[in-house]
DNA sequence: GGTACTTTGTCAAGACAACAAACAAACATA
DNA sequence: TATGTTTGTTTGTTGTCTTGACAAAGTACC
């Protein structure tokens, strides 16, 4: 039962650290001298220096110019080199696979989907995937040497010891498949695997509707279902097998509510998914059969038995990111997806029953928001794990206690 | 808008992490050689020994005796000191305070308790808990100066920044009290403070029904009301402004079940704490007025109306329980509080209700079972708290994600 | 009992990262 | 032009871990 010991610390471990830590500074920071890196990372002036020489040789950062004086010599610009390396994000649907090349910021330089059926499982599905990665590495317009890692979502739990999907509902077939290893053996590049809602949740708190949040939950309203992705102090948080956030497949209990009759429990992705919405509108024939959802949300405006339907949809997000915002205390509720991003009657009525539902003193705490990253979240999400995970500094543990102290006294420790 | 920063890594900080690794191993093994310690830690025998040595010099840790050899010389067995501090605990509670002093493995070795009434506000009772304290100080079989932290629980919701409670709902007129700081000024001792569900949440994953879990929920019936805590990562999750876990003003839906008729919306802590219980079952007269929760449990045996009233107790129970499951995934739920902890009932019954809403998968990598502490969980937790203040690592940055990765290529960061 | 091998704990020498202090370069201001 | 300020580098010192050697204290086998 040994659990990941903390790592012992040498004059390596060291290095690593403060290395990060510059790096990430200068990620933040954008342009930044070294004068200044000191004085934020508290580290002495020849230290930084000795570091940024490093990271110069690495090519990670470059120096970019001079700045401006204030009454004395004129420091040196710093930059991070966003171009020093390019990752790949994949992100597998379950009727399309698209893959992202993007540069360390994020940047997307090179894009690209195939069609694809999740239901005809690994054997095939495999080597499709393998493919586009292949494509992407031929005629990717960086050269195949600066492609340094890959990122891969997928729309389902997975064990990550191992990188192996298990059961995943969506992807019959695809149970125990090895994907992170055949990849990684495949291309011999640094493989990094997630399900696409944590993803997603990755890039927007990264990059889009989540950045500056320190506790943030994104609902992913998506084609394949409903996912959320829970972020706590900066990290994924993916529960004890993996599935935090399946808030999917839950049972939601709707009691009678003064604009909705009382209805019987079922689960949110039956009750609230895309593929619900579109199937209750095309019934109702308030829409054609070949209107995707963007077509839906348009016709919405003039249509009130669609605002109707979205605004129950709405209701049961609300009462299933209630209950998350009680247990979970967010400061941020991203909520993406083609029909959260584009229609904002779906957001107020979600933020109107979430008011009526949540705690409210946690609630005045939170902002409701849409994701603003559109199609390419997970993919970009994939790629921002994988890039992540080159400058992410060592894994220590963290102290045993978040909770409230005196500083006033020292601690026998130290 | 400057957040924690990582810390710099230097010679000291390195010589801090490697002595709390060292020491937690101590802590965690109970008795072990210089020569174990280095293998579990990597670290050279040299450095083990130098470490000891300060650990000795600081009589945290003392040479116990031989141990037996196994083909050379025999290893000198060192034990962690659990006598070298004490730690004094606070539970303040609607009607009492009551407090404990342990040692630093949380054995009581003193233990006491006032009547106190909340409701009198700060101006009464902060000079109360201060004089509990002087008592515990100055009758305390183990001297006043061998006691080195203080923790204290209070059944609310705190401003972790300051230690301050922030409007509690059962805590009338005690909003925004320093009482950290008040105590921390007044005994000249590292204070630490916590919501006392939070607190028992603690106490149990370290020496209860939690060991070994690595996300834990804690729901915590108290006589003050219904509260949870939740550990991840074996941390104190407090969420953005401390109410994670809130459960207890929460609005809770149940819809028709084949049990259960159709229920209005209510709060948990309305539908299924201790005082509704209670008052429920006088009201039918099913015990006396004078009855606590105890005689409560012992008549149910013999009282099916009785059973009835902890049965629906239970199943609102149930209910939020399986929502926290579906969104947090842990491996361990601990319901603690005198029915929860005696009668198997309600437990039974609980364990039902969340088989049948919560996510199977889920469910079937929980186990979910009675606290094991008793009436001194929250005292004990407020010592466990402020005994792992004493010997916590310094806070370093996690690494950015938590995501799957390959280990087979090596990253640019190293 | 004697010899060979193991294991434990300590010691001295060397490596390495950060630091402090001095220094040179480049600029502002009076 | 003289003075002071800020930036970045160089040099020597400090503190920690590691390696390798060594003494101490045992077991195993002849």
């Amino acid at each position: 039962m040994n659990r990941p010991s903390a790592l012992t610390a040498d004059l390596s471990l060291m290095r690593e650290l403060n290395r990060a830590l510059v790096l990430q500074l200068i990620r933040r920071e954008g342009r930044i001298s070294r004068a200044d890196i000191a004085k934020h990372t508290k580290l002495s002036r020849s230290t930084v220096s000795s570091i940024i020489n490093d990271l110069i040789d690495a090519s990670l950062v470059t120096e970019t110019g001079i700045g401006t004086s204030k009454g004395g010599r004129r420091p040196i610009i710093l930059e991070f080199n966003y171009q020093a390396n390019y990752i790949i994000g994949l992100d597998v649907s379950r009727n399309a696979v698209s893959a992202v090349i993007t540069d360390l910021n994020a940047r997307i330089c090179s894009r690209r989907q195939i069609s694809f059926n999740v239901n005809d499982g690994p054997t095939v599905g495999m080597p499709l995937i393998k493919q586009l990665i292949s494509t992407m590495l031929t005629e990717s317009p960086v050269g195949r040497g600066r492609i340094s890692a890959i990122g891969v979502g997928v729309p389902g739990p997975l064990d990550f010891r191992n990188g192996r999907t298990i059961a995943p509902p969506v992807m019959p077939g695809w149970d125990n498949v090895p994907i992170r290893e055949e990849l990684s053996q495949t291309f011999r590049l640094p493989v990094s695997i997630d399900n696409d809602a944590n993803l997603a949740a990755m890039a927007e708190y990264r990059w889009g509707a989540g950045q500056g949040a320190q506790n943030m939950v994104y609902l992913y309203m998506s084609s394949a279902g409903i996912g959320a992705g829970l972020i706590i102090d900066s990290h994924l948080f993916r529960g004890s097998i993996g599935s935090a956030g399946e808030v999917g497949h839950t049972t939601l209990s709707v009691e009678n509510d003064e604009s909705f009759g009382p209805i019987n429990a079922g689960s949110l992705e039956a009750l609230a998914s895309q593929i619900t919405v579109l199937r209750l509108a095309r019934e109702q024939k308030l829409i054609n059969a070949d209107d995707d959802v963007h077509a839906l949300v348009r016709k919405a405006e003039s249509s009130p038995e669609i605002q109707a339907i979205l605004r129950r949809t709405a209701h049961y997000l609300g009462v299933a990111i209630a209950s998350i915002i009680n247990i979970f205390n967010p400061d941020r509720v991203v909520i993406g997806g083609v029909i959260p991003e584009t229609s904002p009657l779906l957001i107020e009525t979600i933020r109107a029953t979430v008011a009526r539902r949540a705690l409210s003193i946690a609630v005045n705490n939170t902002s409701i928001v849409p994701g603003a990253l559109g199609r390419n979240v997970a993919a970009l999400g994939a790629a921002a794990l994988a890039t992540e995970r080159l400058f992410a500094p060592p894994a220590l543990e963290r102290p045993a206690t978040l909770g409230v102290h005196s500083n006033e006294v020292g601690s026998l420790a130290s």
